[in-house]
DNA sequence: CGGGCATTTGATCTAATTCAAAGCGAGTGG
DNA sequence: CCACTCGCTTTGAATTAGATCAAATGCCCG
């Protein structure tokens, strides 16, 4: 099942997806409706049902609030169901940078499994909701559950190879490149959950968008000066919509 | 068991640990020298006898040749038994990364899990072998083995730190930090393995180092010579000896 | 309505790139 | 064994993308 539905209210990334009763939180992945985001993406119904005594609760988080600390005792992986996230890399200098941005149906934590302690602060960029799932249960329910296995394996590669893809934009793309390539990343991940392709309520301020990126806030606000004058984008505060996809594609062309 | 041996062949970064017999080669990881560092680190003599299975053969790549490329089919991950790789990832337009150096003991592939092919090349930068073990086979032995399954997440979640550590020093240090912190990090493994923590003989070009550290080669070359005029190392072609690990370890400091 | 961020924009300044040239070393073939 | 490449490395000089410093504007929220 490829999910290919477009709404029209894009800019609220916040929104499950095919939410004719938003307010029915499901109970266990096996009734949630975001299940072909997350975790069990392509169980079968049996599978599922194993799967369900993964999930061990919920857990709300206000804006700004750390979903988890660097150096806290790493037990869980965390599904975000809702909200959107940074990820940040403190240097023993007190340096900072956003290493990532997580949105709905992505997995945190996964940082913490090697030495069972958390090497990255997870933040809430706006009010957010995440499943907590035991990564030792987790252990023990893939054992019997093929697929889920295949599943864990499936999201840490591709946790590395999204870090791939940022060293190449930080080791050689120049600032426009680099932002060109960030606004079609997140919109791209907004279209696979279901909204638009052209529009975005940025969550996460110039200084947030500069540090993932590896420039300062004031290139990263010269740079959408400059694809609104070129007629690539319009920008109202956060909110972004895109004018020439081509273009801004072309700019962005380094990204494998 | 952790590994302490110090020798004074530090630059000969090809030796496997305790090689009395050097010729003798272990053909299964129950009696393989490198296990400590490998995959199985850590199990029983028990689970070792069920990892055996795991081990499909052995490969030979000559310097300058690809243990895979970008592209090709995904079936095996790649413990090095000797030798010295680095990983490059391609964008649309030509432009290459160095994404990583691997070195004895270390896993390659992991990249290939998520959409069943690579995404890098993995090119030997000297003479090299690897063990070949099919990932398939991997996930049935790790739903018998504990501990087997426990080290693979624990490689694939320190694959996930260490370019968290990359994405830093890309993001926020500049040209004589990245280096400083690159050769620190590359003697730390080497010390780990059993060689001088004073001592390395690079197998990468300056080019190379650049293209991993996101600067010019010119820049790197640089960074070399006033690292050897204000005695931080000496530089013999690829031959680096450290003098004042200290103030090479503050310049670098921004190392998480 | 006022205060505190966040953002934009301008004017310098600088670290690193780019372009250019020369030096060095390892290997090859005469 | 020496001379000769060829690729790698070093160093210099000029250029530039982005950083830094500074100030004005805008906006949200209490």
């Amino acid at each position: 099942m490829r999910l290919t539905l477009v709404n029209n209210w894009a800019f609220v990334t916040t929104l499950p997806l095919m939410t004719s009763t938003p307010h029915i939180h499901a109970s266990s992945c096996s009734t949630c409706n975001l299940r072909e985001l997350c975790l069990p993406v392509g169980l079968t119904p049996e599978e599922l049902n194993k799967v369900d005594e993964l999930l061990s609760g919920r857990r709300r988080i206000k804006r700004g609030d750390a979903l988890f600390h660097s150096g806290d005792a790493f037990n869980n992986l965390y599904a975000i169901r809702f909200g959107f996230f940074k990820t940040t890399t403190a240097a023993l200098d007190g340096r900072e940078q956003v290493t990532g941005f997580q949105m709905i149906g992505e997995i945190l934590g996964l940082d913490g499994i090697v030495h069972n302690h958390h090497t990255c602060d997870a933040i809430a960029l706006e009010d957010a909701e995440v499943c907590v799932l035991p990564f030792e249960r987790m252990g023990e329910i893939s054992r019997e559950v093929n697929s889920l296995q295949t599943n864990v394996h499936r999201i840490m590669s591709r946790e590395i190879v999204r870090t791939q893809g940022v060293m190449m934009m930080l080791g050689n793309m120049r600032a426009e490149e680099r932002l060109a390539a960030f606004i079609l990343n997140l919109l791209q991940r907004l279209h696979d959950r279901g909204f638009s392709a052209r529009e975005v309520q940025l969550r996460m301020t110039r200084e947030e968008i500069g540090s993932y990126l590896g420039i300062q806030l004031e290139t990263v606000s010269r740079a959408f000066s400059r694809f609104v004058a070129d007629g690539l984008i319009s920008v109202k505060q956060r909110h972004i919509t895109i004018l020439d996809e081509d273009r801004l594609r072309a700019l962005a062309q380094a990204t494998a």
